[in-house]
DNA sequence: GCCAAAGTTTACGTCAACGTAAGATTTCTC
DNA sequence: GAGAAATCTTACGTTGACGTAAACTTTGGC
């Protein structure tokens, strides 16, 4: 029952951190606090990590070091997904349609929210550029002078 | 001597941090690991911070929360703006053109060091903007189909 | 010249995000 | 089935970036 065995392409914790180039000390740290718990586990309690997982790590690092989220939020983020597929299970099994308008409403809402985070960062990171870019320019046009 | 007098449009520690928007002790800590020294100091004592101090802090803040650098990153790359500032004094005060040229070289290496690092965090806001906005698109077509 | 407000140094406290060490278990290989 | 390698839990250590408290001095307005 719940697929124990031999590991069916699921990745020990070892493996599971090298592929996702954190530690394993890291792994067990997300777990402990509520930020990803592995789908599987070993009869003897070993972790097993599904690709699942593995993009979930991915997803947490992507939001830790792009957006400089910390932790705690990253949770309430991931919470807010995962309330979602939660929804979602719910949406397939045909609800009314005013229920199914309400989960998508929030999903978009969550969606929305992201995204404006992610714009307010371009937006940035923009500026910074242009700056750059001119001091790039006055350099060039210097060496040019400089004939 | 020195501009020490009733500070002559310097600002004391707790205004500067105010306008910075961090704390007095965030600007005495940057002091302390070498990230930003205030050009002056009455004579008792008490720091003054110029504009030009005014731009370096805003500047240490968008290296740590846009581009995630830790502070000791970030003096490195202030330290290497600031060997360019003397370089820039060298530069005018008219040493020869190869002197010129080598140090308008060195400047952008610099800069284009910043801008690949700028480009980079862009390349991968954009995928995760494109990812979200995708997702965003799959749930406005489902709302549309609720009807 | 006085006094409250702001600043100074010195030093210990804190919080997140792990690192690291120890000792007991499990798993894999042969 | 035996031993090495990997994992487990538990728990204390560390590092960066400040926060905070204490005791003392400067500064600026009256």
């Amino acid at each position: 029952m719940h697929e124990v065995s031999s590991g069916g392409g699921l990745l020990r914790i070892g493996k599971a951190a090298e592929r996702a180039e954190v530690s394993p000390r890291t792994l067990r740290w997300y777990e402990e606090i509520g930020l990803l718990t592995p789908a599987n586990h070993s009869a003897g309690g070993a972790r097993r990590y599904t690709e699942e997982d593995m993009g979930r790590i991915a997803h947490i690092r992507e939001l830790q070091s792009l957006l400089g989220f910390d932790l705690g939020e990253i949770r309430d983020i991931l919470r807010g997904e995962d309330d979602l597929a939660g929804l979602r299970h719910e949406y397939r099994s045909g609800t009314d349609q005013g229920r199914r308008r309400e989960i998508l409403l929030e999903a978009t809402a969550i969606n929305d929210r992201l995204r404006e985070m992610v714009a307010g960062k371009q937006a940035c990171l923009e500026i910074m550029m242009s700056e750059l870019t001119e001091k790039s320019i006055r350099y060039a046009s210097r060496l040019r002078e400089l004939d």
